[in-house]
DNA sequence: AAGCATTCCAACCGCTAGAAC
DNA sequence: AGTTCTAGCGGTTGGAATGCT
C-alpha cells in the first residue's frame, strides 16, 4: 500500500531522474528529508502546540502544517502513545494487570480493544507489557503464552493469587474499597451490572461490578464468583479436572515456591 | 571500572479497512 | 466501480538503561 511505503528508507540503487520537476523524484527527495528515530523536545513542543491550536487528525497534513519533518504516521504515534495529556505513565497497577490478563484470555492480542478498558494506557504499552512480562514467564515455563497450558496457569494460579494478594493489601491499607478501581469502571462505562458479563463480545465489566458489590471483603467468595463468571467450566472448584494438567499445575505451584515466577516480581512493579 | 547480558519501551514497519474522490 | 488516501492495528526492532560478573 502506498501509505506504508511512505516512511520506508530508500534502499538499493538510486533511480536517476531525468527531470528536476519529476514528481516521483521530488517525493523521494522529500522522503530523504524526513526525520526518524527518537523525538526531540523541540519536536514534541511543536507537535503539542500545533495540536492545541488546530486539533488532531489528518496527520499527514498536520505534520506538514506544523513544519515537522516527520511522517503523519510518526506524529500520530508520538501523540497517542506519549504526548497526549491523558496518557498514564508508570507501572501497571494490580487492577490493570488483572484486567489485562482477563481480557487477553478472552480476546487474544487485540491490544487496542484491551486498551479501551484501561484508560490512559496505550495499546503499545499493553502489548509491551504482555511481551516483556507475560511471555517471559511463559517461556520460563516452556510453553507458549497463547497455549491452553499457559492460560490454565493464569486461571488457576496467577490470577487468583494476584487477586488475593491485592485484596489482602487493600484490607491492610484501607478499609474496604472495592477492588478494581471504580474510577476506571465509571469512566469507561463499565459499571453496569448484570451478571452475565462476558456473554457477548462487548465487555461490559459485569464481572468487576459484581466483584465490587458487597462481597469484596471475602476473597474466597470473590474468587469463586470470579471463576463462575469467567470460566464457568470450572464449576465450583478451582482445580483442574484433568490429571495431567493437575500435575502440571502442581509443578507450576512448586515453581512459584521456588521463585522462578515470584509474585513479588509481579508486585514490585507497582 | 569495564565489559557483557538482559530488560524495557519508543518507534518503526507492513498490512488492512474504510473513507474520499 | 476503481483508485488513492488516511487512520489504525499488531508485530518487530533498535538502543538506552540497568544488572551482573
Amino acid at each position: 500500500m502506498a501509505s506504508s511505503s511512505s516512511t520506508q528508507p530508500s534502499s538499493g540503487a538510486t533511480i536517476p531522474a531525468p527531470l528536476d520537476d519529476d514528481p516521483k523524484r521530488q517525493e523521494e527527495e522529500a522522503e530523504t528529508e524526513l526525520r526518524r528515530g527518537p523525538w526531540t523536545v523541540d519536536e514534541d513542543l511543536t507537535l503539542v502546540n500545533y495540536i492545541a491550536d488546530n486539533g488532531e487528525g489528518r496527520w499527514n497534513s498536520l505534520a506538514r502544517g506544523a513544519g515537522l519533518k516527520r511522517t503523519g504516521k510518526s506524529c500520530r504515534l508520538r501523540w497517542l502513545n506519549y504526548l497526549r495529556p491523558d496518557v498514564k505513565r508508570g507501572n501497571f497497577t494490580a487492577d490493570e494487570q488483572l484486567l489485562i490478563l482477563d481480557l487477553h484470555s478472552r480476546w487474544g492480542n487485540k491490544w487496542s480493544k484491551i486498551a479501551q478498558h484501561l484508560p490512559g494506557r496505550t495499546d503499545n504499552e499493553i502489548k509491551n507489557y504482555w511481551r516483556t512480562r507475560v511471555q517471559k514467564h511463559a517461556k520460563q515455563l516452556n510453553c507458549d503464552a497463547n497455549s491452553n497450558k499457559f492460560k490454565d496457569a493464569m486461571k488457576y494460579l496467577w490470577m487468583p493469587r494476584l487477586a488475593d494478594h491485592r485484596l489482602q493489601q487493600e484490607s491492610t491499607t484501607r478499609d474496604h474499597v472495592p477492588a478494581l478501581s471504580m474510577g476506571y469502571m465509571e469512566s469507561s462505562g463499565m459499571v453496569t451490572s448484570s451478571s452475565d458479563s462476558f456473554a457477548s463480545d462487548s465487555y461490559d465489566g459485569g464481572f468487576y461490578a459484581n466483584a465490587s458489590i458487597g462481597k469484596i471483603a471475602d476473597s474466597g467468595d470473590w474468587m469463586q464468583e470470579h471463576n463462575q463468571v469467567f470460566w464457568p467450566e470450572l464449576n465450583q472448584s478451582c482445580q483442574p479436572e484433568n490429571s495431567e494438567l493437575s500435575g502440571w499445575v502442581q509443578g507450576f505451584s512448586e515453581g512459584l515456591a521456588e521463585n522462578f515466577w515470584s509474585l513479588e516480581d509481579i508486585w514490585k512493579m507497582q
